[in-house]
Order: structure tokens, then sequence, then C-alpha cells
DNA sequence: CGTTACCCCTGGAGGC
DNA sequence: TGCCTCCAGGGGTAAC
């Protein structure tokens, strides 16, 4: 589930509850998820406060006092990760697999798929971790617009749709969002990149945007309890126009939404509206 | 270098 | 009901 909104709304959530709160405990239940969980990282966990917690693409950034003698969490939903706060003692459900305990929560995250990662930065300087040094634009940040978009698709022949998807150039952009933004902006997901006008690539910079910031927005509006929620962290709702949506009536056109796999992953599209 | 294929893992949906 | 196959919102790595 987890793209860049849900990560964000996930960030939003937490902090005003976990800002500023010590962990007093973390618990780790299975040895590893994408990567190895150290025993030892839970025990160096214990006694640090959260002094901010960001976000880098989908990695959600736990500053536990890295300008002491701390460093950084780094946390990774991956496919099926999700993050909720429970009253202390909870009992944990099966692929609960991590715990922090706080004084009056305890952060618990959910994979079912174990797909999702988390990591240690010793130090301050966590943009340097490696799997953080090669990401690419923020897509919600001022430098990202049509003349970027429009320099970076030059002289590339592959279709649009697998390019945003790159994390190594823009990140937070998940199958969803990519087949949701192509959508809105009129783009054919096979379109290929280096044929895009600036024109156009300025549309498809603003659809991304508008996409990402609006799903935001939805799952910000339930965020005073979202955490809480069964549902988990970044549950919320999604509206779709096409994703997951084949031989349904285009919201625009009433033609049947298409779909077909992309570099193993798949995508929806009107074939009508979209060129 | 650019792009695709495969893999990590569990669970849900649908066919038989 | 069970068993089988396919699919799933991510992404790193190997292979072409």
């Amino acid at each position: 589930m987890p793209e860049l909104p849900e990560v964000e709304v996930s960030r939003l959530g937490l902090l005003p509850h976990l800002h500023q709160q010590r962990i007093l405990s973390a618990t780790f239940r299975v040895p590893k998820l994408r990567h190895e969980l150290p025993a030892a990282l839970a025990g160096q966990l214990a006694g640090l406060r959260i002094d901010a917690l960001q976000r880098r693409g989908k990695y959600l950034l736990f500053d536990c006092e890295s300008r002491g003698s701390g460093g950084w969490l780094i946390l990774h939903l991956g496919m099926s990760g999700s993050l909720r706060l429970v009253a202390p003692g909870t009992p944990p459900q099966k692929h609960d697999h991590i715990d922090l305990d706080f004084a009056e929560t305890t952060l618990r995250f959910r994979d079912p798929r174990r797909f999702g990662a988390l990591l240690w930065h010793a130090g301050t300087d966590v943009e340097r971790h490696p799997l953080l040094a090669v990401l690419g634009i923020e897509p919600l940040s001022a430098e990202f617009d049509g003349d970027w978009l429009y320099a970076m698709t030059r002289q590339r022949n592959t279709p649009i749709k697998p390019l945003l998807m790159d994390s190594h150039r823009i990140v937070g952009i998940g199958n969803i969002y990519a087949s949701e933004s192509l959508f809105l902006a009129g783009i054919s997901p096979l379109r290929a990149a280096g044929s895009l006008s600036r024109p156009r690539c300025q549309r498809l910079a603003e659809a991304i945007r508008t996409t990402l910031q609006n799903s935001i927005a939805a799952g910000g509006s339930s965020v005073r309890d979202y955490v809480h929620s069964d549902g988990g962290a970044g549950s919320f709702q999604l509206h779709c126009a096409v994703y997951d949506r084949a031989g349904e009536a285009c919201p625009q056109c009433q033609r049947p939404i298409r779909s077909l796999r992309q570099a193993g992953r798949s995508s929806f599209y009107c074939a009508h509206c979209q060129r």
C-alpha cells in the first residue's frame, strides 16, 4: 500500500505522539525483514529521544538524538507494512514484528510480507546512508517542475510510466500514483519519455504534484485517529480514477479502462484520453 | 549505462 | 471445503 502520501500521512499522524518522547524499550520479533534486525540494535535504542520525524521518498526517518551520541532510525514500509499506535501492553498479533515502547504509547510495525526495512545510521548525516544517497528528486519540492521533467526525459526511448517509478530519478511515486498521474495529465503510460513536449512535461509535473497532495490531504483529514485505528496508519480510502479499474468506464469518456504489464507491473489507462 | 527479470514473503481472490 | 495458480501498492541485485 504505501507510496509517498501514505508515508507522509504516517509521519504527520505520528509526530505529535512521538516528538520529544523517549524510547523506553524496543522489541524485534523476527530476525530479519528485508535486512537483518540485530538484537543489539533493540538495546541500543532504549533511552533515546525522538527529536524529529522526517521523510525522504518512502522512507520514514526518526531522529534519535542524532546531534548527540545517537543517530537515525530509517524505516521503510515495503509493500505491506503499516504503523499504528497502541496502548502499552497490547498483545501483538500475527505479523506485528517491531514495537517501540514509549511512556504513553507503543509504536507497532506490522508487515505480513516482510518487505519492509528498519536500519540504523549513526551520526547526523542520514542523507549519506547508501540507500538514501542514491535517491532522486522529491516530487513535492520546489525543484521538481516541468522543466526538470523535460530535461530528465530527453533522449529516453523508454516508456514514461516505469521512469516515473524509478526512485533513483524521482522518489515516492509507486504503481498507483504513476497510473493516476498519467491519467490526470492525459499521457499514455506507453508514451516514449523523450517524445513528450515541454508543455506536456509541465502538465505531467503538475498532475503528479496534484495527485500526491490530494492524497495526502485525504489521509490527513482523518489524521487525528487513523494511527489508532485498526486499519493502521495510512489506510485511508483512496479514490482512483483508473488504478485497478480494468474494464470499467473511463470517468471522462466512458470507454473501458485498459490494463497492461510494464516492467513487471500492471498499468491502467484510457487509450482514448491518454496519448 | 539503460532496462528487464527475478527474488524476498504472506495472503487473498478466483478457477476447478 | 480444498487445492492450485495468479496477483499484490517496493525495491535491490543480477543479468542482458
